[in-house]
DNA sequence: ACACTCGTGTTAATCGATTAACACGAGGGA
DNA sequence: TCCCTCGTGTTAATCGATTAACACGAGTGT
């Protein structure tokens, strides 16, 4: 009753060797039915709860789980509608296979710090036993994404590497999409509202495009390519990727000098925080300004948000499936994504 | 190149022990400076990505992750805001500590099969690499409890249990200020929607209470002696705590020869789908039938439902804290949990 | 000069399993 | 009878680390 029983104390109790004690565990057809079930009688008699996960881990060098990893903290994740929907496809192909998600944290601000901060602040990535793990959003050169590929773990990323397997869609084309809409629509001031890594903050600087996260920067740059090179485009962002940042950001953009006829915002969740900030001056979404997003969440139709769709559940199916389906050996995939205009956005005023 | 790299090996291409090359990343202290930065130089020339997950888990006895487990299907609990509440503040506390969290996946179906199905479904709850875990919700027999218990796994639940730890409110008691509220606007005819683990269906049956969850269990007696000993109550359920449940179950109570004068349900997101079949008899909610949930989630105010509103968020950092901070020794705490009155109840009609 | 601590590195046991290779007896075909 | 195959169980190497115990030389105080 004391310490906990082992493969090697299960054995030694039934009075067979360690191997049969495995077996019967893991394969049932390599002994006979009655020394099997002798063994399984033992084994439940001491409370033996089958074989320890680490050590079968060590050995087997597969873990059963799979990773994921976020460019957001994951307290605020689980209120991010594309993270949910991303998470929900994603889950659907690891419970079919009985397959563990471990969430990994890591800090998000692992710049300017010395080898050793950095393995410390990664130390989740380190010690996650994983057999492959999803990376959504981070970019080639994040020190997660390097400390996951130097343990020679399978990364699926959600935007365009050189090497590795992916799930995108075509976000700088989509890009273009919306900046066709607002050009044919007449508007020639546009601002980008953006969500930034680093300073999850209040300030609304205009941005070093170069720390944008790769999505972003592929959007921003399709974004300007399709509303023409006549067409003023600024780039506001305050902090991550949430309602309050598009508020803030928009709030300033609106608040200045020359107001935009339009704010095409990142994503619908930024998006979301611009048509508040729009309400907030009395200004109509549609009439007075144009606001659009990206991803078409859930929100976003009952919001009468102009956006692109795309299809967040099967990428998150499709990562996991890249991982987890042996069958699976696409090492990218294109997702479909689609203008859907609403009431947000209308004819440039005057 | 070939063979990824191991302590071994870079002790050998270092020219000292592997002792030394353990301490160089897990006790800096230990070693001289001088030969520390050799062995990390070495490390880092041959690409080693610092000590093995799953060898270091299993030396160590500490894995540096705790699991979750749910009632619910994983693809299913990511549109559940309780769920998400309390992941959310669980997750607060394990990113602060660099925990990760392992979303366990099991078979909801688990009744009625032989040893060898169970151990199956249970594969994942099994190969597990944890510390701890969470239960949220599971009965005291569930087999991945039992499974957990029989690893010895430090366990957390979210209900009374007799021995563990557990962060709970006093359903019952939130049961009966329902009820009492109820009744004192007069209603003598009640119909309790729960949430039902077995089917998740369309069919409408009156329950065997002894399989529902513990906490719906207690809420209903709660409710039950909220009313008093005069009332009727029935109780209805359409399969898994979901919002169409909520409105298949309660357009059934609705349906029949002698409607309830109000619908008490589990849950808020059960309460949604019973305002959605009041609706759609073209009832209103408050005047003409009364409909209460439980949590008060987000959703709830919008609605102007009367809830009983729960810290689901604290319940996730004291779980959290149960497991991760070992300067927290409670081994049970009590939330508090309050009525919240809002539009959706009223007198009862005539 | 002696006995000490202190800092630094090594030796070697150990964590708990998996599985290739082998051994051995029974049955089967020629 | 001989040889082969097949089914069933064992032997023993291995997965990749951690860490208590020890060894050794350099300071240090008296």
């Amino acid at each position: 009753m004391s310490e906990q029983p082992t493969l090697k104390s299960v054995a030694a109790a039934a009075g067979v060797s360690t191997a049969a004690v495995s077996y019967a565990f893991n394969r049932p057809d390599r002994l006979s039915t009655r020394v099997r079930e002798h063994i399984l009688a033992v084994a439940r008699e001491l409370g033996y709860p089958g074989p320890d996960a680490a050590a079968r881990s060590l050995r087997t060098r597969r873990a059963g789980a799979i990773g994921v990893i976020f460019t957001v903290g994951l307290s605020y994740a689980f209120s991010d509608p594309y993270v949910l929907a991303m998470l929900s496809g994603l889950t659907e192909v690891t419970e079919r296979t009985r397959t563990g998600l471990v969430l990994i944290p890591f800090d998000l601000t692992t710049t300017g710090l010395g080898e050793d901060e950095v393995r410390h602040s990664l130390d989740a990535v380190h010690r996650a036993v994983i057999d492959g793990a999803v990376a959504d959003g981070l970019p080639d050169d994040h020190p997660a994404v390097l400390a996951l590929a130097a343990r020679k773990i399978p990364l699926v990323r959600s935007s365009e590497t050189a090497s590795g397997r992916c799930v995108v869609i075509d976000d700088r084309e989509a890009g273009r999409e919306i900046g066709r809409h607002l050009a044919a629509l007449g508007h020639r001031d546009v601002a980008m509202v953006v969500a930034y890594p680093e300073p999850p903050g209040v300030a609304v600087p205009v941005v070093d495009e170069a720390a944008l996260y790769p999505y972003s920067r592929l959007r921003l740059a399709g974004v300007r390519e399709g509303l023409g090179p006549h067409a003023r485009v600024r780039v506001v962002s305050a902090g991550r990727n949430a309602q309050e940042s598009g508020r803030v950001a928009a709030a300033s953009a609106l608040g200045g000098p020359d107001v935009p006829s339009a704010v095409a915002a990142d994503s619908d969740v930024l998006a979301a925080g611009v048509l508040d900030a729009v309400r907030l001056r009395g200004l109509e979404p549609g009439r007075d300004v144009s606001v659009t997003g990206f991803d078409d969440v859930p929100a976003a139709e009952p919001a009468g948000l102009t956006t692109i769709r795309q299809p967040i559940r099967d990428r998150g199916r499709l990562m996991g499936r890249m991982l987890l389906d042996p069958g699976f050996t696409a090492r990218r995939v294109v997702l479909p994504a689609e203008l859907v205009v609403r009431s947000s956005t209308g004819p440039a005023p005057r």
